[in-house]
Parts: C-alpha cells; sequence; structure tokens
DNA sequence: GACGACCATGTGATCGATAACAACCAGGAG
DNA sequence: CTCCTGGTTGTTATCGATCACATGGTCGTC
C-alpha cells in the first residue's frame, strides 16, 4: 500500500524542483513527497479536516517543520475566494481618533485571523473613497471598514462592488442601509453639558466642530437638548474645524463676554485653544470659566488646568465594528444590514471629570 | 482569419458563463471572447506588451469596458510573484509620530503602485516582530518597511525570510545591513541647544525620552555635544517615557532650581507637562524659562506658551523609505545595503521658534 | 461470505492570471 | 521563387493551493 513505499519513487521524474534553479520555497508537494503522501492530505492536515489518521498527521506535520513550509495564502486565496485580508478606508489618519481607531481595528483583525490593508483618504469627496473601494476590491478584500465621519462616505460605501461587505465606523451611523459602529456622540454632549449645569451654572456655550460632520452635529444636538430640557439658554454656535486654532479665535471672543462661566468643546484640541485664549484674556479656569473637552487625548490630563472631558473608547469602538463585518461575512441574519437594529452599534461614552471645572464664580 | 470571425461561433461550448449560475466576475477569458481573440492578447493589451496591432487594442479595450472587467490580482500574484503589496511594521501608531509615518508611507506607496498592509507590535521583542514578519510574508508581501524605534526591531529584521527586502524608518539607524530612513536626531537637538545658548542661557537643561530609545539617546548626544562645544556645564539627565507626566514630574524638580533657565525636551509632550509644572510653580515662560520641544505635533502652537520646538517632516520620511525600498526591490546597486553608504538616508530636522524660548532673565 | 457504510487517501480539475513556445503572416534579400 | 526575419496571435504549461470525486481498505451485518 501506497503508505509504506519510500518517498522517491513514483514514476522518478527528472526531479524538476532539485538542487539547481532560483530558491524557490518549499511547498506542499515537496512535503507530501516528504511524508511519502498526497498533496492532499497535506492540505488535510492544514485545514485540521477529520478523517486523517493521527500517525498519518504527524508524519506530515513533522515534514512540515523540516522543510519549514509555510504555506502560501496568494494560491489558497485564489482557490476559496478568501484572502483573510481586510480593507480599511481611513481619513485624517494622524490624528489621535482615527490613529487609535485604526489601532484598534488592526488588532482585533488579527486576533480574528485577518491581515488588514490601508488606504487613506485626503479628501471625503465619493470619487476618491469609489476609488479607494475599487483598489482594495481588486486585492481581492473580504471586507471593508471604512473610518466615516462624513456622510459622503458613507454614501460612496453603498455603491461598494456587490458582495463585498462593509461596515462604517464613526460618523453619526445614518440609516443608509450601511451597518455602523459609532460612538454616542448626543450622550457625551449631555454627559459634558449635564455635568456643568449641575455645578450651578446658568448655560454652557459650545464651540462645535464642522458643520458638515455628522459627529460634531450630534454633540451640538445633544448639548442643545440638554440646555433645552434644564430650561436654560442656548448660546448661539459657531462651526469651526476640530483644531486648537478654532478654539483659540473662539474663545477670545467668548473671553470678553463675562457672562460665559462654561465652555463645551467639540473636541480636546479646540478645548487646548480655548484654554489658551482665557489664560491670555486673564480668564482663570476653572474659578471664572470652566471647559470641557470631548475625545480623552493622551495627555488631556496635562492641559493647563488638566481637563475634564469625555472619553471615547476608541479600542472598543474597533473590537465592535470587526466583530460587525464578520458576522456580515459570515452571513448572520443579526448583522445583515438593510432596516434591522443589530446592524447600528453605538457604544456609550463616559465622562472623565478633572480639575477643569467647577462651580461658577459667585456673583 | 481569427479577426473577422464574430464573437459568438468558436465550437459553441454551452455557454458556460451565461445568465445563470453565481455571479461569478467577468474574467480576461470573457474579455477574449467578446474580443474575438485569445486570452493572451488580453493580457498583453493589460500589460502594455508591443507587438499587438493598435486595431486589436482597441477592440480589447473596448470588451473590457463593455464587460467592466477588473483584473484578478491574486492570480496575478500567484503568476509573478509579485503582490505590488507592502508590509508595514508599525509600533505606537496612535501616537502623532508614527501615525504621520504611516500617513506618508502609504500616500508615497500608492503613487507607486503598492497597496500596504499594516501590522502592529505592543512591544519591541523580537519575537513579535518575527511574528509580524512572518505574517507579511505569508501574505506575499514584496518587501517590508518596518517603524523601527529600537534596536531590537532593526536586528530582528535582519532575520527577515531571505530575499525579502526591507527598510528600517525613524530610531537611529544602527549599522547591521538593515537599509534605513531616518530623521537627524542629534542635528535637531543641537538646533535646540544651540538656539538656547545663542539666546544667552548658561547651560541647557534636559528631559530625555527612555534610554533604550536610540531617537532619545542621539538627542542626548546632540544635545551633550552642543554643550560641550560651547564649554557649558552638562546637567545631568533622567531619562523618562514619552509622555506629559514624565515631563510634569521632571519639570516639577527643575522648576525648584532657581538656577535652570532653559529646558530642551526630547518630545512635545514632554514639554507639554514640563510647561505645566513650570506654571504650577509660578515660573513664567519664557520669561523666567524657555523651553524647547521636538516633533512640531499639530497644537503645539497654541500650548501656553507657544512652543518652540524641532520639526520633522514626516511625511518626506515616508517617501524616502518607499523610495529606498523600492530601489532595492529593483536590484538598484547604490540602494543594496551592506556596507554601502547609499543605504543610510537621513533627513534633515528644522527648528521653529515661537513663542517659550527667550533670553534668561537678569540676575 | 457478500454487501454496504465509513474511514483514509489519491487523482485530476480548477481558481485566473502570466510565461514559454509555436504558428502564421507579410515583406525584403538573395 | 525560396528563405529568412520579425511582427502578431494562439496554445499549452505553470504558479500553489483547494475541491470534487474516485478508490481501496476495514468493519459490522445479515
Amino acid at each position: 500500500m501506497t503508505v509504506e513505499r519510500p518517498a522517491t519513487d513514483e514514476g522518478a521524474p527528472p526531479d524538476p524542483g532539485g538542487t539547481a534553479g532560483p530558491p524557490r520555497g518549499t511547498i506542499m508537494r515537496d512535503v507530501a513527497k516528504l511524508a511519502g503522501v498526497s498533496h492532499q492530505t497535506v492540505s488535510r492536515v492544514l485545514n485540521g479536516h477529520p478523517h486523517v489518521r493521527p500517525e498519518t498527521r504527524l508524519r506530515v506535520l513533522e515534514a512540515m517543520r523540516s522543510l519549514n513550509y509555510r504555506r502560501n495564502l496568494t494560491a489558497r486565496t485564489l482557490a476559496t475566494r478568501r484572502s483573510h485580508t481586510l480593507g480599511i478606508i481611513g481619513f485624517e489618519t494622524t490624528l489621535f481618533g482615527p490613529a487609535s481607531l485604526l489601532y484598534g481595528i488592526e488588532h482585533a483583525a488579527r486576533e480574528a485571523g485577518y491581515l488588514v490593508s490601508v488606504v487613506t483618504v485626503r479628501e471625503l469627496d465619493r470619487r476618491p473613497v469609489l476609488a479607494a473601494m475599487d483598489r482594495l476590491a481588486q486585492h481581492a478584500v473580504d471586507g471593508i471598514i471604512a473610518i466615516a465621519p462624513k456622510a459622503a462616505i458613507t454614501t460612496a460605501l453603498a455603491q461598494a462592488p456587490p458582495g463585498l461587505c462593509r461596515v462604517a465606523v464613526g460618523g453619526a451611523g445614518e440609516a443608509d442601509g450601511t451597518p455602523a459602529v459609532r460612538i454616542d456622540n448626543a450622550l457625551g454632549a449631555r454627559l459634558a453639558t449635564r455635568h456643568l449645569l449641575d455645578l450651578g451654572h446658568a448655560t454652557v456655550h459650545h464651540v462645535a466642530g464642522p458643520a458638515d460632520w455628522p459627529e460634531a452635529a450630534e454633540r451640538v444636538r445633544g448639548w442643545r437638548a440638554t440646555l433645552d430640557d434644564a430650561g436654560a439658554p442656548v448660546p448661539p454656535v459657531d462651526p469651526r474645524w476640530w483644531n486648537a486654532k478654532s478654539g483659540y479665535e473662539r474663545g477670545r471672543l467668548l473671553a470678553c463676554d463675562p457672562a460665559v462661566t462654561a465652555i463645551f468643546c467639540a473636541n480636546d484640541r479646540i478645548a487646548l485653544g480655548v484654554l489658551r485664549a482665557l489664560h491670555e484674556t486673564g480668564r482663570s479656569v476653572p474659578a471664572d470659566v470652566s471647559v470641557v473637552g470631548f475625545d480623552d487625548m493622551p495627555d488631556s490630563g496635562y492641559f493647563v488646568p488638566p481637563l475634564t472631558t469625555v472619553r471615547q473608547d476608541f479600542t472598543e469602538l474597533g473590537r465592535r465594528s470587526i466583530a460587525l463585518l464578520l458576522g456580515q461575512m459570515r452571513g448572520d441574519p443579526a448583522h445583515a444590514g438593510g432596516g434591522d437594529r443589530a446592524d447600528r452599534v453605538v457604544v456609550a461614552p463616559e465622562l472623565v471629570v478633572r480639575g477643569s471645572t467647577a462651580g461658577p464664580p459667585p456673583r
């Protein structure tokens, strides 16, 4: 029977992969030959199929080890149509939030046995997002996760090549058929605003992020709703970019108004600018004015003073988005998308109280 | 001759890719059939080979367009052994520096026609780095770029699977055979220290980064050399982690010593902590103490006061590392590695003077 | 003792491209 | 007119895995 015969007979082909020639890596056939089995049996061992005699399995494993065999994932992908690679479309990935998201996603993907390929887009138009998806699709990714802070990305996602699973993470998760994972921005804004009102402030001013970013809009919404609920007046907002410069400029104006005693900023960078503006105009924080941020960047605790802020758990966000994507790929109906509720994951943020908030100054 | 015959004869196979069946994408054969040529001719058109009649080429292109054909890169990779994918091994990619590097690398790679796959490692031991390389190698990347701030990564890189090109970016570029791209950290430190000395300070204190990070060590070296050259005393250093907490703790100590009038910090985050410590102890910046950072993070210009710092051009760094890697892959001898000098690219940083530096206080 | 079920394994086709080689055609040299 | 050369195209093997199916044993059963 075949098991007993030595590994070197078999009609004696003229040793094509012999000693000469370019150093081609060891392949399944080499392992099979050494173990005295067929390549198919090697494949079975590799994929953990049942119906392989333990003794045979050991012999194959031993052969793989001694030849230092690694399977060629390209060939596997071609045959199975599954690349075990996920595509990530990123935007502004040098910022702390997106970078953290990327980090969390990569980690979760690896644990699930996937490699991630990253494409960053510089503008949030439909065109470059479609191009990115196309590129990823050509590279045969099994699914796509888009870091999608603006609606343009999400709508572009809906036009993905059919059959390619996708998930949007971040943004506001507008319902347009693409499963999404996001932070509850409105809740975060409520927590911040509530905190300030509870400290006794008559109202809370807000330095908002860009108006066309759903995340910024949601934070405005949560802030306004909380003020309304409390019967507090709602000051005007003037949306700006997510950086310290915006906070500084807006802060200089707010600082002139002695009625301003509490400011909720759309993110920590804006808060940094606001803090500097207040400092420069001689308004002390938190004695004269309280400030709250959003994100909990790594060093927010070392601003002057340490910043009270709303923490987003980006790692969790990454984990949840991978889970959602994999569920969808598995055909799990709970994640199928399209109107059902399980395809909208919302993660709760958390208020971190530090030294930049206190009660209003006595009048 | 074959060109004239309609696309539908050819022994009439029973329309295998017809209307029924699973929606398999269009492949080269479909295009070939529609254009009335062989699949090989389609391949020639796709790869821009000469010796294709212009008329034929147009017919093929037209067929590709009308079928919305996209070539299967997996099959191409299997046949050519080139995946047009690069592997990136990242460390601490949520920090501004590495995140920017990643961004720059991805951009440059895309322009060169490559996709990037990212693996982040959590510890800088040899083991996880080797595992990361292994994973990337299995996915058939054409080359590897490692964001390599510590020596452990670089030495691990040297053990990469033979034949796999690699480049280290960041770190200090220790000569161990791996081509490397890096910032001239010593020069950056010199610029900062020189700037402070030129302002009239008797000496410059330094809050260093972790001792086992070559980048931190190089900055210490540049700082010390500059002091030596000027005949200034060299205060002791106490290496710490790259965050604001370190700067704060060290800053509290330095603030107690009235002789301290100038502090050079190993990065902007440390500088943030130092600024806070000085502020809390009532030492004014820059009137009493001058502070310089390193990195030029996005909001350093909005610290209190705006931070004078050393700017690293991460985008350029990414561009250069891709260029080096591609040159090496091309077999270009100028980039071959192994003792020759062209495989050590050093990028010069730049001093950005803002409001945190001034002359020493009058005694 | 013949039959079928089931385990263990091998054989050949297939995934979708590229590479190597052969075939056909036209035109110029001898 | 024949031969040779080189542009244009087709045919077949190949990359390295998986998948579908066939095959040859072992075992229990009637």
